[in-house]
DNA sequence: GTCTATAGACTGATAGAC
DNA sequence: GTCTATCAGTCTATAGAC
């Protein structure tokens, strides 16, 4: 199978063709809209090659979005080992969080004309959460571990239980920030500027080291202030 | 319209019946895996009658998830005017985030067997997010100005910016744990007790409260922690 | 008005010639 | 590896029975 990738490698415009053609469109006029007849028109292909080089249509988003999706682990890999080798093995928890939730952000906020096509098209695949890409999603339990096991490292007293609430809500933020960005800027009639990346991840930072950390010294026991007081 | 509506309503098997229908195998199976003749044949109803009641399959789904949204709306407002009330007109920044998520949280978290249909349509709704509802959701703006405003009057001294992050946050720690309510049990090995919901309930309720009144006495400046450290 | 039967245009997938 | 032709299945629209 990798001898023949290889081989293919060299030739094959048209499979090449077909992913950046998908990509292109999916990220302009999102799944439900293009058909695989748009995206062989745009790739100048034949529509057989579509099922031939990627077996069926889930098959080739699927492709498309694990590789955006390996690029972007990478880049959040990096920014956290970076973080932990400047602090000798241990980065503080705002570092870990910006590792988590900055390249995410960095990449699909910002003005609306910088984007690139894999930004948009990620933006897309979490707006539609189309099944193909739903599966994959649920596959990345292990790259999460990694961040979760930095956080345990930047709050030692912490409990496990806080520090995978404390990873939810900040991928919470992140992803509803980018998947609502423009029912937010509505409501607060642009006062909340989507446009300032670093001010957003800022924000997303402080919010969940804030929950992280709150009512401690430093590494301290958990969070515990769930006093319930309503019904 | 309307006489024309409640004449209907009397006889009109055919209408309910397809609603139900199709609530219920959205809820099972979600919305790309369902058509409208699994729907029909559900339903024991023709094909056209879809067509001759909603005009179209969108709009049959925006009905469902019209009707849906507008009973969501009404236990936030009636949680919150009892909030208020009690408090003679303003209530504290807890009451008022718990009327904003609570309802929602409290209908599609707990044990599974328990939730109703049609919270299982909420919750394809937030996961699949299909064309006809994300239209929908755009034009819910007026309804969260409501607690943006409640909120307003609770933290009289915060910035109208920090308000909307912080309901933009509170709902997004909201959704994204119906949404990957499973991912997250996965990932916290079941330390996180999903069934717990009125835990969950305080949890969201005690970090955004937390974001919007951090580092300040009671009715200071607004959360100005963005002292953005990184990149 | 309500519903049925039927036809049309479109989709993703596939067999088989080249 | 590529392409044509065709498949079964989808949503939609409409003529006409009740």
């Amino acid at each position: 199978m990798i001898e023949l990738k290889r081989r293919a490698m060299a030739t094959d415009h048209t499979r090449t063709a077909i992913l950046s053609a998908a990509e292109r469109l999916y990220a302009e006029r999102g799944f439900s809209d293009v058909t695989l007849r748009d995206i062989v028109a745009e790739a100048n292909v034949n529509l057989a090659a579509v099922n031939y080089h990627f077996g069926s249509k889930d098959e080739l988003i699927a492709e498309l979005f694990v590789t955006r999706s390996i690029v972007l682990n990478h880049e959040r890999l990096a920014e956290l080992k970076a973080a932990e080798d400047a602090g000798g093995g241990r980065a503080p928890i705002e570092a870990v969080m910006r590792a988590l939730v900055g390249p995410t952000l960095r990449g699909c906020l910002g003005p609306e004309k910088q984007r690139s096509t894999a930004a948009r098209f990620m933006i897309r695949a979490s707006i539609e959460a189309v099944p193909p890409i739903r599966k994959i999603r649920n596959r990345e339990i292990s790259h999460l571990r990694r961040f979760a096991a930095a956080m345990r490292r930047a709050l030692p007293g912490c409990a496990d239980v806080d520090i995978y609430w404390g990873l939810h809500f900040a991928l919470a933020m992140a992803h509803q920030t980018i998947r609502d960005s423009e029912r937010l800027d509505k409501l607060s009639e642009g006062l909340c500027d989507l446009d300032d990346v670093d001010g957003v991840i800022d924000r997303v930072v402080a919010v969940t080291t804030l929950a992280l950390t709150a009512g401690r010294p430093k590494t301290s026991k958990a969070v515990t202030s769930r006093d319930r007081t309503g019904t």
